[in-house]
DNA sequence: ACACGATACCAATTTTTTATTCCTAATTTT
DNA sequence: AAAATTAGGAATAAAAAATTGGTATCGTGT
């Protein structure tokens, strides 16, 4: 579904006529597929040449490859499982919360992973693995993301640094420079605390790797590397689950990516591992 | 891949040129979607009205009808679940790697929901509905996932201690009491942290709900609710990802059912996201 | 073997579609 | 309020697609 999820993302930082262009294509995209430019304008009741432009501005050659792409991403989502559709009611029983609830994350899953392009998921694995040292954090339920990539890492045998304290966190991001990579992690990209830090690390000359909900936001701007969540969370009652599945689905696949490239991986995480073990054991 | 089927089916029962058209095509299906019907007849050595004729041939309405149903064949078939089966290799490239991930994620979520009764479940919901303190807690990476559920009961207007330390995780536990309850989150059950702590509780009269590997374990044993997780972690690369996706899927499910049933759930949240929403502004 | 019809194919042309350019109006910035 | 940027459309250029018309080729029946 990339392309109608890039639509959605953008929709709101486009103009008027372009929205208009946008809210059609997102309703009725199976009969876009067939339209040509002329046509698709006359129905929204805008020129051809800002259908012409709307493709352009999304990323693609033109109009044609616009629809290459729509098709191309219709065809993939209807391979997807199918996904009960409707939110989680309040009076639904445990089988269908259990149900839905599955289904949404596996959307998510699946989203996510198309919503990103291969070459900044394997240049962000790269610049992980050879980063000197990697300040990670993220905000609120981020932060819990964060700290878990840290544990992984470590595993790893990367230098981490992981802090809740904003103002550590600043401190922190001050010593960094070229080479140091900075982990940032918000779900809306907005969030003051995160933007500062990541700031700092930049003008510093250190790498950042956003990962944040897929949309513009002040975060991929000041990012080298830019990941993206895709979590339709509609409603309230879901409270971050979705957002937080998504972001675990690319730090996981991060570091798959990592330990597939390091080959001292597998020798020191087993290493690790028995030091567990041993610990378990004794205590 | 129904188009490339469709050519090959027809292949046999066409004219030389065509032939040679169907030929290139069914060997270079990714060019030939970026190619207009020209630079394909130039390519194979045919006029371009002989392209055309074979799109309509095929009984496509002309040559960007046949591209359009090209690229949405190729984009199913990639779609379709290659290797679900068998571990992540280390020479998988990213979109395996990927796709193997959500499959097992998927597993590991379906499994683990049948992995629990349903009555254990809404018991559990019930059980932390009612209760006047919870102690939530587990080790390494499970102590991430208790900090999570924390944060979302907070947010629920329950009176929540988290901690990581375990010597004051025992000192909280001697404090708990009727009506309290611990959640205990261990993926092995066995370690001696937990267990400890869970005694400790379970000696006052506290409740104890357990989350941990789908078999008979120590902690199951202390537990008055025991939930499961159900991972195949088999190999050591994977890190300890799909047992944490396990665990999110329970307690995820169980903020759900604490949600529906809480009435006061929506408002308070909303109110919670409303001040986020205020500090995110001024900061 | 030859004529007849049918089909294959191409060059040229027409039609359709797409992309660009250039201009105006609106909006934002200074 | 002036300047600069941006949105959008009309006109046009460019490109691509589809049709036409005609010749060559193939197969079939006599």
């Amino acid at each position: 579904m990339s392309t109608l999820v890039k639509i959605r993302a953008m929709r709101d930082s486009m103009s008027n006529h372009e929205q208009r262009i946008a809210d059609f294509v997102l309703e009725n995209v199976e009969s876009v597929r067939a339209q040509s430019s002329k046509a698709l304008a006359e129905q929204v009741g805008v020129s051809q040449s800002s259908v012409v432009k709307f493709s352009q501005k999304l990323g693609y050659k033109g109009y044609s490859d616009l629809k290459l792409s729509l098709t191309e991403s219709v065809a993939r989502s209807a391979m997807l499982p199918k996904a009960i559709h409707g939110d989680i009611a309040a009076d639904d029983d445990l089988a269908t919360v259990a149900q839905k609830l599955i289904a949404r994350k596996n959307l998510a899953l699946n989203e996510t992973v198309m919503a990103n392009s291969e070459k900044v998921l394997l240049q962000s694995a790269e610049t992980l693995l050879s980063a000197k040292r990697i300040l990670l954090f993220g905000v609120g339920a981020s932060s819990l993301v964060a700290r878990d990539v840290a544990y992984k890492l470590m595993k790893l045998g990367k230098s981490v640094l992981v802090e809740n304290d904003t103002h550590v966190q600043v401190a922190n991001a001050a010593t960094l420079g070229q080479g140091d990579v900075v982990f940032a992690i918000s779900e809306s990209g907005v969030t003051q605390d995160v933007i500062r830090v990541a700031q700092a690390a930049a003008s510093q000359g250190a790498e950042v790797i956003s990962l944040t909900r897929f949309a513009r936001n002040p975060l991929t701007e000041l990012a080298t590397h830019s990941l993206f969540c895709v979590a339709n969370e509609s409603e309230a009652r879901s409270s971050s689950i979705l957002a937080r599945t998504a972001q675990f689905m690319i730090t996981d696949l991060l570091f798959i990516l990592l330990s597939q490239r390091d080959e001292k991986a597998n020798e020191l995480f087993e290493r690790s591992r028995q030091a567990v073990k041993v610990l378990r054991r004794d205590s």
